[in-house]
DNA sequence: GCCTCATGTCAACTATGTTGACTTGAGATT
DNA sequence: AATCTCAAGTCAACATAGTTGACATGAGGC
């Protein structure tokens, strides 16, 4: 089954090119799996995927967030985040409270073990751009900064 | 529902920065979302999606492409590669013929519709990317492919 | 006491992927 | 010719991540 390749897809493929920007439209996707793959790889042997993560990180960031902030920081329904999001909670990687005031909406906060993890997951995808902009030097990060930024208005 | 936000976790998030790299841990988020979003809308009105655009991709890019190598280049297993490649074999979009000589091997190529809609698609992905390098220039863009190289190559 | 609204939950569905087990059929080997 | 190998195709069961719709609960405001 292993020819030519190691895995799975992760080699930047051969693939002609059609167009002046398809190298970059791959580097796009390469460039998102590289990012991700380590920590997905951690995540997975704590039982917890990427949108565990993705929870963790915004909680992380906005301690007390409420549940219907969070569903709209995320982008997802309420339904899809009652699972990942009972999930933490069981795992005690997450709090949730009602504060004294506010007693309708529930505040969310990290435990020092849903800390811990949200901080070792993110190290991993933090430790591959700081290679890269070690590799490259301030002006090329600057650079890259630039046309991401561009790329995310893009909305 | 739509309080603040407009759609979908799109408005990149007022979270607080813990640390220095954050900024670009989220840009990475938000640029993928912002390159692929308008090439899904389009893929959701011709009832497609991302798996077949990749599909659309590579076989535009190797032509006579193998089942098989199709299976290595994406990074899927067969049995997941299995419906949208028939999807697109129904639609016509796809054929795929033995040679004569290589009998066991399909060869899969596009046909001008199946063509026709992954340049459309990828265009706008293109397009995306064209007007974030323009806006900064041939040096940041230099620098983005610097860095987005480095990140791939991570494996 | 009622209305609103955030939260919680249940069910049914779609899509994308996985592994495992198997069949089919062409080519090569003996 | 019979057999073996291997690409391809197919079926089933499952996991994950999301959707919509419907409805229950419970706190606060009027």
């Amino acid at each position: 089954m292993a020819k030519t390749s190691q895995a799975a897809g992760l080699h930047r493929a051969s693939l002609a090119k059609l167009h002046e920007l398809d190298a970059a439209l791959e580097l796009m996707y390469y460039g998102w799996r590289g990012m991700t793959l380590e920590a997905d790889a951690y995540l997975a042997k704590q039982g917890l995927s990427r949108p565990h993560h993705r929870i963790l990180y915004v909680v992380a960031r906005r301690p007390d967030i409420s549940i219907g902030s969070l569903v709209e920081v995320l982008g997802i329904s309420k339904q899809a985040l009652n699972r990942p999001l009972n999930l933490l909670l069981e795992r005690k990687l997450l709090t949730s409270k009602r504060s004294p005031e506010q007693h309708r909406s529930k505040l969310l906060r990290l435990t020092e073990a849903g800390r811990r993890i949200e901080q070792r997951a993110s190290d991993h995808e933090r430790q591959v751009l700081r290679a890269a902009f070690d590799r490259v030097g301030a002006s090329g990060a600057a650079g890259w900064m630039g046309v991401m930024e561009a790329i995310a208005d893009n909305s």
